[in-house]
DNA sequence: AGTTCGATCGCCT
DNA sequence: GGCGATCGAACTG
């Protein structure tokens, strides 16, 4: 199995820039669909987005923000740009980053990753990963991989700290396959789940 | 103060 | 295709 990186860190941060934050103030499905093809970079580990979703406002009954401010859900309602990292099933963390401006509610879940640096590091925190397919196939697993948890929620990751956000200054092109999004109970039938044609880092089902 | 159940994963059959 | 692991946020009384 080949767990070589497919671009070296310095590499990628010479042939990408960040993404600033009026990127993140508008729609999110206009910024979940967008999100898709850009990089996630954590320390010395990131990986390309293939499969996201979009959770709205205080209408969407899957989403954490429709029960309105809640001391989890602050983050959801504050300005676009940040990370939103919660805990669920008392042992996975899941990624999403804010939308809309500043006090309107909105977020897109990152549910799947394409690795690019820091493989081997990703492998060494999740070890049951047979190959580099299975490092971040899943919103649970991407986070456990990149070392992501919820010590980062609210975190501006516009800023150019050690988590952020880069496009690629040459991004491959790809087709965006839409469907409803997965492992919710309410709501099932809205195409909110957006993720690169044929990806084989997409989460199963 | 107690209860419910969830934006999941991996192992078992 | 089913289920156990494991815990915290938010709602009930």
């Amino acid at each position: 199995m080949h767990w070589k990186d497919p671009i070296a860190l310095d590499d990628l941060f010479a042939s990408s820039r960040l993404v600033p934050q009026p990127f993140y103030a508008r729609s999110t499905i206009a910024v979940a669909r967008e999100l898709l093809g850009k990089v996630v970079v954590h320390g010395h580990t990131a990986g390309r987005i293939v499969e996201v979703e979009a959770y709205l406002g205080l209408d969407d009954l899957a989403a954490h923000a429709s029960r309105g401010i809640t001391g989890r859900t602050r983050v959801i309602f504050g300005p676009p740009g940040r990370a939103y990292v919660y805990f669920i099933y008392g042992m996975h963390e899941c990624l999403n980053f804010v939308c809309e401006p500043d006090g309107i509610a909105g977020a897109v879940l990152i549910r799947a990753l394409e690795p690019v640096s820091g493989l081997l590091r990703m492998r060494r925190r999740r070890p049951v990963a047979r190959e580099p397919r299975d490092l971040c196939s899943g919103p649970g697993k991407l986070t456990a991989a990149l070392g992501i948890t919820r010590a980062l929620n609210g975190v501006d990751v516009t800023s150019g700290g050690d988590f952020s956000v880069r496009e690629l200054e040459r991004p491959e092109p790809f087709a965006i396959t839409t469907t409803p999004r997965i492992g919710i109970t309410k709501c099932t039938d809205w195409p909110l789940r957006f993720y690169i044609t044929g990806n084989p880092n997409v989460s199963k089902r």
